[in-house]
DNA sequence: ATAATGACATACCGACCGGTCGGTATGAGA
DNA sequence: TCTCATACCGACCGGTCGGTATGTCATTAT
């Protein structure tokens, strides 16, 4: 029974490697054995505690999504305008570590890798759980009246490549700050660029 | 003299078989006997025009990013307001053969594959190809009253981000004709999303 | 006429990768 | 203490990939 515990650590010690390694090279580029050293286990133990390498990639993006589903739910069904609760969604969000935040960039470079319909709807779903929050929240806002009616879906995907896009490396040192980053997002979006 | 003309189509052809296969699967999982094969050459012909694999996706970048600047640069040296201007660039992007298009987006995708700091810089410059013209017009536009005053890299970022965003699979069907998505962006960049 | 060059084809190498498998160490339960 | 499942090791395999060495043939220069 205590043998559960020393195989959820080795598992989680896996998991942390290939979060770190997923997001730094291509997915044909980590390989099983640089996965292994990296934890400090064999190859012989991934393949015992996972069925391959697609798996414990699924595997690292379903732990991820649960605690950021988690995390998302409590801003949506947080009280307040729309405003206030894109601002702590994105707030939230932008505060998280950085290599979870990373993560779910990840998932739209690595969209094509898997063929099988199955897995490739698992990866849609992760990459709609932000898109979807906001969604949720616009569609508040403009049965409010505090947004004008418009499209849900594309007016959501909108909002989050802004948010995504400051964590591009190349909007690194423009702006550090996350408020600053917040309220640049928050005023585009309601308020628009012009003067 | 004339064979110079036979060897620039065979570089062509394997350049367009190239950008086909470089952008349905990822670096890694594109081999030198594919494009080989794709091109209806052999691998020595390959090795012949290009040093490696490397040099072959950068000359790719390179061959694209020649043709875009040209038809960028139109749009930014146009006169007209900056909304126009804005509208003119991204019309010019988005009625772009598919694939051309998605090239820009590729380059997002594969931005840390190469890790010789002078190839990384060849990447990041064609990257920021657009945001550039689209920052220079949006620049202009703060100086004329039309915007107001904002960081524009960030500005532009979050501009090239709603943009790119259309292009996303999951985008298609919500907004299909060109015009609804290009409107959707403009107005969103310039009024904002509130009532 | 012949040497030289460019544009390929063919055959092959070494490295590496995902995955398998027989075996071992460990620790819980009877 | 015996049993047995689980966790894990390490050698190995088939296959693929990037890259190379060498040959062939048409064209061009001398």
């Amino acid at each position: 029974m205590m043998l559960e515990t020393r195989s959820q650590a080795t598992i989680s010690r896996i998991l942390d490697v290939a979060r770190t390694l997923f997001l730094t090279k291509s997915y044909a580029d980590v390989s099983m054995a640089s996965l292994a050293s990296g934890a400090d286990v064999t190859k012989g133990a991934l393949y015992h505690h996972f069925a391959g390498k697609e798996e414990l990639y699924l595997a690292l993006l379903h732990r991820d999504l649960k605690s950021k589903g988690l995390l998302f739910r409590q801003s949506v069904d947080a009280p307040g305008t729309a405003r206030e609760r894109l601002a702590r969604l994105t707030r939230d969000f932008l505060t998280l570590p950085r290599e979870e935040r990373a993560l779910i960039r990840l998932v739209r470079r690595d969209i094509n890798i898997f063929h099988d319909p199955v897995r490739a709807n698992l990866i849609a779903a992760y990459q709609q759980a932000l898109p979807n929050c906001v969604g949720s929240i616009i569609e508040d806002g403009i049965k409010a009246g505090e947004l004008r009616p418009q499209d849900t879906r594309l007016a959501s995907w909108h909002f989050v490549a802004m948010v995504e896009v400051t964590l591009t490396p190349y909007a690194n040192g423009v702006l550090g700050d996350v408020n600053a980053k917040l309220n640049h997002v928050l005023d585009l979006f309601f308020r628009g660029s012009a003067a």
